[in-house]
DNA sequence: TAGATTGTTAATCGATTAACAATC
DNA sequence: TAGATTGTTAATCGATTAACAATC
């Protein structure tokens, strides 16, 4: 599965009908049409189509897609077989909300351990993370097996962090810095940047209103 | 300016560049050619090249582009001219750690008004920012003159949040509920969905594992 | 069966990159 | 001037959509 050539978006595209099909399911919904599914994502029917094409699971003409099968074979696709760790670097404000938010999901994927270079954090238990130093993250990351990594640091310690974290062995990295990172061609880098959002979403609402008075 | 036809990529570059431009201010860099700025930013240089001619700021061959007009021009064409007040909705973990984030920020954006159901909350001062309930929306909303909305509540509440931020006359929504918003066309919305970031993130570090396996 | 939906290819669309004359 | 960079068009690339035979 892992080898086929998926895009970015159409992997975003499949975690997101995944929860919607969890959704269909708390209903007792048994089957969907990609019309349907299509209308709650906000995609085009071909589109959602498409999408489930890649992961290989095939619907049937005139009853549309069975949403239990279905969401199997989405997990089947995108999630690792047996979960997956993920280290935080960072426990300050960010860092603390990005813990509670994951905490609280169902997920394939878990928080397992954080970091910080404040010694007051160091050695603590935060929502129910123990807290190491930078210093400790080769040791304890390889122990614990984990390749993806989040950075919720300042901007200034952003780059440091990612060499660390990449020479701990780390393969993905979600970086909520507002800095574009340097990282070699075998890691994989994500970026949230909440002040390019909000910028984004501050043009456009005045274009809207500009559009409207005109 | 506004009524040019600008794709959502080009204003979130812009947003980026704005910010390298800054730190290269800061160093004392009075010019800098495009694939300098694209090295930083992770772009090509006629990508940058043609961005930057979108603001309508030329530079000189030979010399590059004059880091301070080059801001100013960015600056002029992404941000309002006299500033712009964001409301806030959810004021659990992560609204707070917004709060937090932006407040630290020299933006010509600012969250100005907050609110959350919690009556525990309601007309407390949370990080500066006044926390109103959600009734008070319409009126808090038009007297400051608001029309950005970030919403950061639960999914089950999300939709709800969107129409009355919809309601009161916001035009642009930062949606950081990993749920599709339906709003009218007049409204834009930007969606940051940190589950979907993280299960992308997930699924291309293990390919980045296994190709080097292979 | 008739009607609607699926899987999948071809056509379309838009965004990125390559290329190059004009310019400092 | 010579060399490198800019603004801008044309060529390329990839992703989305339209279309339709096969199917339930």
């Amino acid at each position: 599965m892992l080898n086929k050539n998926i895009s970015e978006k159409v992997i975003g595209r499949l975690s997101l009908y995944g929860r919607l099909l969890d959704a269909q399911i708390a209903d007792n919904v048994s089957y969907i049409y990609s019309h349907q599914l299509a209308q709650k994502a906000g995609f085009s029917a071909a589109q959602v189509r498409r999408d489930l094409m890649a992961v290989g699971y095939t619907g049937s003409p005139g009853k549309g897609y069975a949403t239990r099968q279905l969401l199997e074979s989405i997990r089947a696709f995108i999630d690792a077989p047996t979960g997956q760790g993920v280290a935080l670097v960072g426990i300050g404000n960010l860092g603390r909300a990005i813990m509670a938010y994951f905490a609280g999901r169902q997920l394939n994927l878990t928080i397992k351990v954080a970091f910080d270079t404040d010694p007051e954090k160091v050695g603590r238990v935060i929502h129910g993370h123990r807290c190491y130093a930078l210093d400790e993250m080769p040791e304890v990351v390889r122990q614990e097996n984990v390749i993806v990594g989040i950075i919720a640091v300042p901007v200034a310690a952003a780059q440091g962090v990612a060499d660390r974290l990449v020479r701990a062995g780390v393969k993905g990295i979600l970086n909520f810095a507002p800095v574009p990172l340097h990282v070699p061609l075998d890691v994989y880098v994500e970026r949230i940047d909440m002040t390019m959002a909000l910028e984004k979403v501050a043009y456009f609402a005045r274009r809207k209103l500009n559009l409207r008075n005109e």
